[in-house]
DNA sequence: CACGAGACCTGTTCGC
DNA sequence: TGCGAACAGGTCTCGT
């Protein structure tokens, strides 16, 4: 589910509450429970429970796809992977179906982990760069240039989708994203990286700026029954299209599959390598 | 280094 | 209508 603007909308969300629910910043974990004992990564789900009480949330973020809560003194992360959602809820609420972790705050909410395919994680850690640390650059960072993702491109010779994908090289796209953006940069997504020309990796991070900012301001995309986020499902111009018109050039989206994930591309706007 | 396949899971949708 | 196959926002590991 969660790429990087579902995330960030996650984030912006429990730091800056809504009208129904007030921010999070400030309140005490001061229980927990694990439902589904994979989901804690680590430590081991009684030695999280036991560590994470009575810590209090002191700061809310994200890093490319994770949830970042700055505690006192841990750091609580969640990957939320392909079906994960964090939810505020009463702390008497019956739980739900698919609820993996759930942990109780000081006035009497809950905040609680639900993922149907049960791939998402949590971890407790001192230092979060134990986990964060292979993360590659921030794609809305300003410190991240054009001369510099240039440089990135050119020392990969991979085909685009996937490097886009990899963690390591930009933190935060998924195949939703890395689709969208490629067709905003009218680049076919079998492109050698190395291949590309300057102004094409400049025109390939605007791509991806341009989408990431789209998502976060429609609060993300809400796909089927897996994750209720903002709208930006109503304005993919590639994703999940296949055979219908290119909004730019009418020419049918085309649907093929790159290293396992179904792709989306206009093959008149983004031409073939 | 790059790529493909398989694994981890459940739920929905598609095709016959 | 029913039922199995295909597919889904992600990442890890193993083999070539």
């Amino acid at each position: 589910m969660p790429e990087l603007p579902e995330v960030e909308s996650i984030a912006t969300r429990l730091r800056q509450g809504t009208h129904e629910q007030p921010s999070l910043l400030g309140q005490p974990i001061v229980a927990g429970q694990v439902l589904w004992e994979l989901a804690v990564a680590s430590p081991a789900p009684t030695e999280f429970l036991a560590r994470i009480r009575s810590q209090v949330i002191q700061q809310i973020g994200r890093r490319g796809k994770f949830l970042v809560f700055r505690l006192s003194p841990d750091t609580l992360l969640f990957h939320l992977r392909m079906s994960g959602d964090l939810l505020i809820e009463g702390r008497s609420a019956p739980l739900a179906a698919h609820h993996r972790l759930t942990l109780d705050l000081g006035d009497g909410r809950r905040l609680a982990f639900n993922d149907p395919r049960k791939f998402g994680r949590a971890w407790l850690v001192g230092d979060p760069q134990e986990i964060l640390g292979e993360l590659g650059p921030e794609p809305l960072d300003p410190a991240l240039t054009a001369e510099e993702f240039g440089r990135r491109l050119s020392a990969h010779r991979r085909q685009l989708k996937p490097l886009l994908m990899d963690q390591r090289f930009l933190a935060g796209l998924g195949n939703i994203y890395a689709d969208e953006a490629l067709h905003h940069a009218h680049l076919h997504p079998l492109t050698q990286a190395s291949r590309l020309s300057a102004s094409q990796g400049e025109r390939l991070l605007q791509g991806i700026r341009q989408v990431l900012q789209e998502g976060i301001r429609r609060n993300g995309a809400s796909i089927d029954w897996a994750y209720r986020g903002g709208e930006f499902q109503n304005y993919f111009r590639v994703y999940g299209r296949a055979g219908e018109p290119c909004l730019e050039c009418g020419a049918p989206i085309q649907r093929i599959v790159v290293g396992q994930r179904g792709t989306h591309f206009c093959p008149a706007c983004q031409p073939g390598p």
